[in-house]
DNA sequence: ATTATCTATAGATCTATAGATAATGC
DNA sequence: ATTATCTATAGATCTATAGATAATGC
């Protein structure tokens, strides 16, 4: 396959050991830490480029751009939690409670259990911009389905829109929330941290109900 | 004092009526609605001296540069919440619930309540630079203070400090978490939007104690 | 011949400074 | 004379393209 120094065209500038990624995966992995320290204004093609092992025109070969590395992080962040929404939503057998409990600690532990802490991307002021209104567009139905969840457990049953609308952005803030929480402190272990979240969240919605302990075992 | 027309130096390329400000006054409201809209990074200062209504070379008669303006702004949305959370600590006659209550609303009315979101510029990645460490140390205090009244719930007394640590983090997460819903959302009136995140904050303390109604009155 | 990369650079910024200018103040 | 502003611009970027180069493939 890529054993280094077989592989076809110009040899790169500076070698390095294969990382087994395709150049495109490595200009992404550079972008994702560049993006989540620096922001996304700040942080050159250059710095990207050079990041992943390539010169800065090189990166050309490979993404039109600095707007199609956004763009492609984004989406990848965001679709496996959507994913997880809509299987979520069509089960049956669980209790609503039990199912936004899971939906929060998967949704938490995937923004903040990777080695970049790729929600922050979601704070980025760009994320706004026409450009990735595709992303916003996953984010708003994922939202939805959060609203759906919470709609269907026994606490919310007898609320009308606007209280249901509040706590849904409450719970969905408590999430985004804890990106920054987690920026502050990578320290936390993610999974732990996931549990307690899913536990608060529980609580803002006014589910009585302890889906996991409460204080937490171990 | 300052009628039209009657200042000394240079009159300004475009007239603009009287805003009441200074000159200062102009460029900081400007720059706080170009961070908080596009970022730090991607607001040029030819964008906030033209927006403040003067030419780009003329800002640096008031202020040193950029780093200026968004340290300027980040201390004024801090001080007053820090003020306030040290004057909770030492008052004696109300309960630590109540307390904890009445900051977190009126950080949240901080927050979101004036023109511009200032709660966002807390998300800028530039913020984590050393150029702003000042408000990130004013920021701690306000975190622990957020922690001291917590621990003075009935809810928390007993808990261990690790526990503490991780409710402290939850509440003041979800503080964040709420500036964000207001960015994608201004429209919600700011003054029960924080109430409701107050409420929201005493229930991931733990405290069973209603401080305002829940499901809110009005 | 094909491919992946490189070097070089044009064109478009953006920041911060230098020096000119048009008011009021005395 | 003092002040607030202006215009002009040097120097430092940063993005994206053009064209050269050094590998493998046939």
């Amino acid at each position: 396959m890529s054993t280094t120094g077989r592989r076809v065209g110009r040899p790169r500038a500076q070698q390095r050991p294969d990382s087994g990624l395709t150049p495109r995966e490595e200009l992404l992995e550079a972008a994702a830490e560049l993006f989540t320290t620096h922001g996304y204004a700040a942080t050159t093609t250059r710095a990207v480029a050079e990041r992943a092992g390539m010169r800065q025109a090189t990166m050309y070969h490979y993404v039109a751009g600095k707007e199609e590395l956004l763009a492609g992080l984004l989406e990848s962040t965001v679709a496996p939690s959507l994913v997880l929404a809509r299987r979520l939503l069509s089960d049956g057998t669980a209790s609503a409670e039990a199912r936004l409990w899971q939906l929060c600690r998967s949704d938490v532990e995937l923004l903040c259990g990777g080695p970049h802490n790729l929600g922050a991307l979601y704070l980025l002021p760009e994320v706004r911009t026409e450009a990735f209104s595709g992303f916003r567009q996953v984010r708003a139905d994922l939202k939805a389905a959060y609203g759906q969840l919470l709609a269907a457990t026994e606490a919310c049953g007898g609320l009308d829109a606007d209280e249901l609308a509040l706590r849904t952005d409450l719970v969905f803030g408590l999430i985004e929330g804890v990106i920054l929480i987690h920026r502050s402190d990578p320290g936390r272990p993610p999974e732990s941290f996931a549990a307690a979240t899913a536990d608060a969240a529980l609580r803002i919605a006014g589910a009585a109900t302890r889906v996991a302990g409460w204080p937490r075992a171990g």
